[in-house]
DNA sequence: GATATTATTTATCACTCGATAAAGATCAAG
DNA sequence: CTTGATCTTTATCGAGTGATAAATAATATC
């Protein structure tokens, strides 16, 4: 870079020295403007960065910022909004419950949708950004996936293996669940948190994630909603049958 | 919390007003402290938090810090030293070499281990919290776990299918212990990042994981190798074969 | 073209940060 | 007790932070 740095105003710039007054824009487009490079530089930079460097890698002074903003939270938590809210999309839920499909067609489907939605650079960096700040937004994004997506999965498979009961979820069906979603999310992880791979083909991972959480559902939630109405506890959970200590005569997979 | 946060320093302490003058301590000892709770503090509050406020914690002056390590990157690269490569243990990779025991026992033997050691607050915050920052000690953290413990797997499993190939990892094989082992890890991550549970069993995760692994690598690998050598792509990452899907589903949903 | 409006900038404040130097307090050796 | 060494504190610096007020410049309106 050796321009000195002059925001696209789309003025002719003779060689000034001077940063150049940015141009005049209209509050809403501004304002808008500002939250969208903010979330950019946000999720690169983390919330601790500076107000003046995200200014000038807009072209413009501080002091601007809060022309449109009260504080610097009051930015970040539309940064937020925008970020989460904006893309949350009803319609996972919807389908996801649309049982004219076979539920392994409508999880490969969820994930094809929900992953290309937040596997980016700005979610989920801002995701683990907020996470580790412990800020309820990110508590209330997790509880909205297990309300909104999980729990809703683990219903319908419930139905999926003809099991008709009112108990609710236990801990084997919640956990299954929140395995295969782990198995997926963790692609995104890799890419965008560790910047471990670029190429990432999520279309595999999901696809063996859910194959994985459709064997093991029917294996263990028959049994997991059976032990709970009658108060046993949850077989899948409780430490291991004498798990794998000597040759594997007991239990080969499948 | 009724005490004005005394040092321990055994000493009667009568009611005074003044801070207390913080117990003189070896330099050895004084030391390992600092980087012990720097480790706890940093981990909850993030490596822009203030070396006052660390101090204060720890019931000395700021400047003190100052006579231990030269600089407070000094003081954090300490904490990534004994974080990091302190909890390492050489015996996981020969473990996950030794024959004698099926791949199914060694596995789950593995992750035994492993989540135990870095499954904690201080271990698991301090990874994203420098995973973040793009910080080179995490990046290569994520390369030994590749090295040293995945691709030592894939070329186990190889073994105990009776593959005989010089050839190197496949993608195939290389993202399927990664969708193994990051189920597995994404259990910490919910407990420690999200805080979202705090009594989390990693036993019955661990073992769908290296079941899915083991099924799927049974499915897929032999193949796999087989056309790696051939020059031919491979099969399970290109787009779904038609994916057991009944209806022509039209499309997935945007 | 003159005037009012307002988007943007300059200047600045109070505060916190990491870091340094000098003073003070504690301990061991004589 | 005296002296010297060194662990800890007080005092302070310069740079950077979020935020505010006043000055400037571009646009809109008459």
């Amino acid at each position: 870079m050796s321009t000195p740095k002059m925001p696209e105003t789309g003025l002719e710039t003779p060689p000034d020295r001077k940063p150049a007054r940015a141009a005049r824009m209209n509050p809403e487009a501004r304002r808008e403007q500002l939250v969208e490079q903010a979330a950019e530089f946000f999720s690169e930079n983390g919330f601790d960065a500076g107000t003046r460097q995200l200014a000038s890698q807009l072209g413009v002074t501080q002091p601007l910022i809060y022309r449109y903003f009260k504080s610097k939270e009051d930015l970040i938590n539309e940064v937020y909004r925008m970020v989460y809210v904006g893309q949350w999309q009803d319609e996972w839920t919807s389908r996801l419950r649309d049982r004219s499909l076979p539920m392994q067609d409508r999880l490969i489907a969820f994930y094809r949708s929900y992953c290309p939605a937040i596997f980016n650079r700005r979610w989920m960096r801002i995701f683990f950004f907020a996470a580790l700040k412990g800020l309820d937004i990110n508590a209330r994004y997790v509880a909205r996936v297990a309300k909104r997506i999980l729990h809703p999965i683990a219903d319908e498979m419930r139905a999926e293996l003809g099991i008709d009961s009112a108990a609710p979820i236990t801990r084997t069906e919640e956990e299954l669940v929140w395995l295969m979603h782990g198995a997926v999310f963790y692609q995104g992880i890799r890419e965008h948190v560790y910047r471990t791979v670029d190429d990432m083909d999520y279309d595999f991972g999901l696809r063996m994630a859910v194959d994985l959480y459709l064997v093991k559902a029917r294996d263990l939630v028959a049994r997991a909603v059976a032990n709970a109405e009658d108060g046993k506890p949850d077989p899948s959970l409780v430490h291991p049958p004498c798990q794998a200590t000597r040759k594997p005569p007991s239990r080969p997979w499948q």
